[in-house]
Parts: C-alpha cells; sequence; structure tokens
DNA sequence: TTCTTATTTGGTATAATTGCCAAGTAATCG
DNA sequence: CGATTACTTGGCAATTATACCAAATAAGAA
C-alpha cells in the first residue's frame, strides 16, 4: 500500500474505530431518537460520566456527533445519520452468523 | 445499560471492530472487487503474511468474509458486501468535516 | 518419502484503548 | 463574591490490539 493509500484507510479506519465500542453504538443508537445531554446519557449508560464524555469527544472529533452547550447542559446531536444503515447490515451479519452455527449443529 | 442489551452492543460492536483498521478496510475493499489469495492480498498490502493472515482470520470470525482452500492456496471472498455502503456514508463525513474545517480556517 | 510452497499459529515486545478518580473549567444561583 | 451544577481533562493502571519472527501445518511435486 503507497503512503497515499494508506492515508485514506487510516482516515476511514479513525472513523469507523470510533464507532468501534459497544458503549459508543448505543450512544450513537440513543441520539439518533434525538438530542440528549450528557447527564441522560450517563443515566442511560450507568458509567462514570467523565467515562461517557469521553466517549461523547471520541465520536465528535470523528465527525459523528455534534455538541451545543445551552447553560450548563451540553446537548449532543447524531450528526451523520447514514451509520444507522451499518446497524442493519450488521443485524444480517448476525443473523448469518447464527444460521451458520445452527446448520453446524444440525450436520 | 442491562445485561442483555449490553451484551448486543457488544455483539455489534465486535463486527464493526472487525473492520476498525486501515488494513482490514483495505482487504475489504479489495475483496468486493473479487475472490483473492493471501498470497496475492500480502503482496498488495505489504506486511508479513502472517500479518495478514491474522487480519483475514479476524475478518472472518466476525462474518465479514469466507475463506475457501484450493490446492495450496486459500482464496477469501466478501461475504456480506452491505458493509460497502458505509464507506460511502464514511466518506460524506470526511467530506463534512474537511468543510468544516475549512469554515473555521475562512471565519 | 522428502522437498517445496502457501498459509496458520505461538510467542513476545510494543503500542493503543479503556475506565475510574481527582482536579479543572464554565455557567448559573444566592 | 462563594457555592453549586454539568461537564471536560489529566493521570494512571489494567486490558487489548498489533506486527514481526519462528515454528507448525497442509497439500502438492519430485
Amino acid at each position: 500500500m503507497d503512503p497515499k493509500t494508506l492515508a485514506r484507510y487510516e482516515a476511514r479506519a479513525h472513523i469507523i474505530k470510533a464507532m468501534a465500542h459497544p458503549t459508543r453504538l448505543f450512544l450513537v443508537d440513543e441520539l439518533a431518537k434525538g438530542e440528549k445531554c450528557v447527564c441522560e446519557l450517563t443515566e442511560l449508560v450507568g458509567a462514570d460520566i467523565s467515562t461517557v464524555s469521553k466517549h461523547l469527544s471520541l465520536l465528535k472529533n470523528a465527525g459523528i456527533v455534534q455538541d451545543d452547550k445551552r447553560g450548563l447542559m451540553v446537548f449532543y446531536t447524531l450528526r451523520t445519520p447514514c451509520v444507522l444503515n451499518l446497524f442493519a447490515c450488521i443485524e444480517g451479519v448476525m443473523k448469518q452468523k447464527a444460521a451458520e452455527a445452527l446448520a453446524a449443529l444440525e450436520s
């Protein structure tokens, strides 16, 4: 891979990596329903607020979400809803794998 | 997050993690063009064959590619082309980020 | 059978990720 | 002003990922 091609795939990987964590996938899914503050997301996730904040900051840095501070609270929104299409694909992969495992047991 | 929900997001994250690496994204992209053996992919990537083999094994484990041994060679194919849709979305995120960076410079 | 080729697996050093706590910022309230 | 609330950032220990080399496997050729 030449340096230019590598750089392109690194940039892509950076964005995908931002979603490659259960908590961050959950955050994306929650934000798909609409704007939410860090406090509400923290409640839903059930981790330390600093942990959730760092996950959100990573998603923001990747360009997937954006934040908006209003008063004391910071509201996050999903900026690129197309990432949700991936979820459907992923579900397909999971079903395919499950069907395969079943077939292996039956044979 | 309750344990059941967590498990669902962990399963999803596992599949996305499999793509969250520049080399593996490149491999997926190459396999989208058609079946290729490990030797050819190794040549294209330019890393140790053991490294490429491990990347492919990870993708296979996630259900994204499948392998087929014929003689001495092992041929890999993309099993879930829907992951390619993500690439278009990712490009969109990258363009959006670039446009934003430009706007920040101009202001 | 032994030799060669294509690939995988084991081992290991190095680097990156993660999550919590503690400390820092920023906006609002009294 | 100081106090409080909502969030971010720094620091650090524990875990996980990555890449190479070396050794193992598997299939075909001599």
